[in-house]
DNA sequence: CTTGGCAGCTAATTTGAATTAGCTTACAAT
DNA sequence: ATTGTAAGCTAATTCAAATTAGCTGCCAAG
């Protein structure tokens, strides 16, 4: 990885720790493993490093979102897929996305990244809603609405079924992030809770 | 209200809005209608006022749980009013505890300061954990308890009931704090969330 | 009245973080 | 070989924010 890399690598890192306005490039660079005026080779001021994470951010998510088919309304494409789906298999697609949104190396240290500047500017606040709220609710109610015409699950309101479904998981991986240590027991009751979901939801 | 009490008003709504580092004291200070240097005759420094904050917090909320319940399992006291609660008075009560968390003066502002310092220190997640996660569950599910025992509402495990209750009002709370302007749309959504529960976990 | 101390002010002072200047080395291309 | 440039360093420089010093006016207790 080149250095200019390792910047963003480094300084994402700490941004999601303690937050922008806490982080001197001193600690940045000194992670970096360079002295503090070489990061000015790279970077022309602490806060062009922050937009370039951004950026990087944005266009990782375009391709993650193209790839997992989790921006547009392309979920038609996998109807056939959909139209059986049993209880286990609900769970196991909770406890995935818990866990990728929880562990993956940059998707996690980014999140809580937007967690801490979120209410600095608007285009933050859109970017976090977006990721973490709208996308994954519309594209789950899609799955739902599904789920419901193929008989799998019973005929409510698909909206409603996908805050039913995924506002649990949100709410446990914000805990996890705060108490890492609680994960164990955040997997039980998440566990319980899509099972109990598909219990509710039998049509 | 005395000066030491608007320094700690103005400082809160500061920090809510950009983060304790991203705060000068200078700023307070303009926005009590002092000059900086007079905020160090009431607090000895910028982190005093902050500390000032939390303690404030503390004993406000040791207050509000008691005169709420919202504390201990002491909500077998209630159990003849929970005994026959119905789907509007379900909804009320959601509509209820949102608006509250949402528009609250004091606990609304505390609540953006704990999400902007939640990953400094492990005393701050502990204090956001609590306050806005386990004792809103405990609470809700000791009542679904009731409820379930009453005939009221299907006899499932409560934690997961509270958890599908609570969990899409603390997300839809999250992100009114981020983007307030969709307030409304937040209260139509948590209405049918509310309904819809109500009917899924009919007995 | 007069005095003590609270709460404010202006004018330093200190501190420390961001950035710039200017030098050095390595190495790739001519 | 020479030269140009990328990427590092140390040593300034700048600048802004936190805090301290020391003065003043007010007013309440004696």
């Amino acid at each position: 990885m080149t250095t200019k890399q390792r910047i963003l690598d480094e300084a994402l890192t700490l941004f999601a720790e303690k937050g922008y306005g806490n982080v001197y490039v001193g600690q940045i660079a000194e992670a970096v493993g360079i002295k503090a005026p070489s990061l000015y080779k790279h970077y022309k001021s602490k806060q062009d490093i922050f937009n370039a994470i951004l950026d990087e951010m944005k266009s990782r998510y375009d391709k993650q979102a193209d790839a997992l088919n989790m921006n547009g309304s392309d979920v038609n494409a996998d109807a056939n897929i959909f139209s059986s789906v049993s209880e286990d298999e609900l769970v196991k697609m909770g406890i995935g996305l818990f866990s990728y949104f929880l562990h993956d190396e940059y998707v996690c240290r980014f999140r809580k990244m937007l967690t801490l500047e979120q209410f600095r500017d608007s285009e933050l606040s859109l970017l976090y809603t977006k990721q973490y709220v709208d996308n994954p609710l519309s594209y789950q109610s899609a799955m739902f609405a599904m789920l419901t015409v193929g008989g799998v699950l019973a005929k409510e309101d698909a909206d409603v079924m996908a805050l039913h479904f995924y506002a649990p998981i949100y709410m446990l991986l914000t805990l996890c992030d705060r108490q890492p240590e609680r994960e164990a027991e955040a997997l039980k009751i998440l566990e319980r809770h899509i099972r109990q979901f598909s219990k509710i939801y039998q049509p």
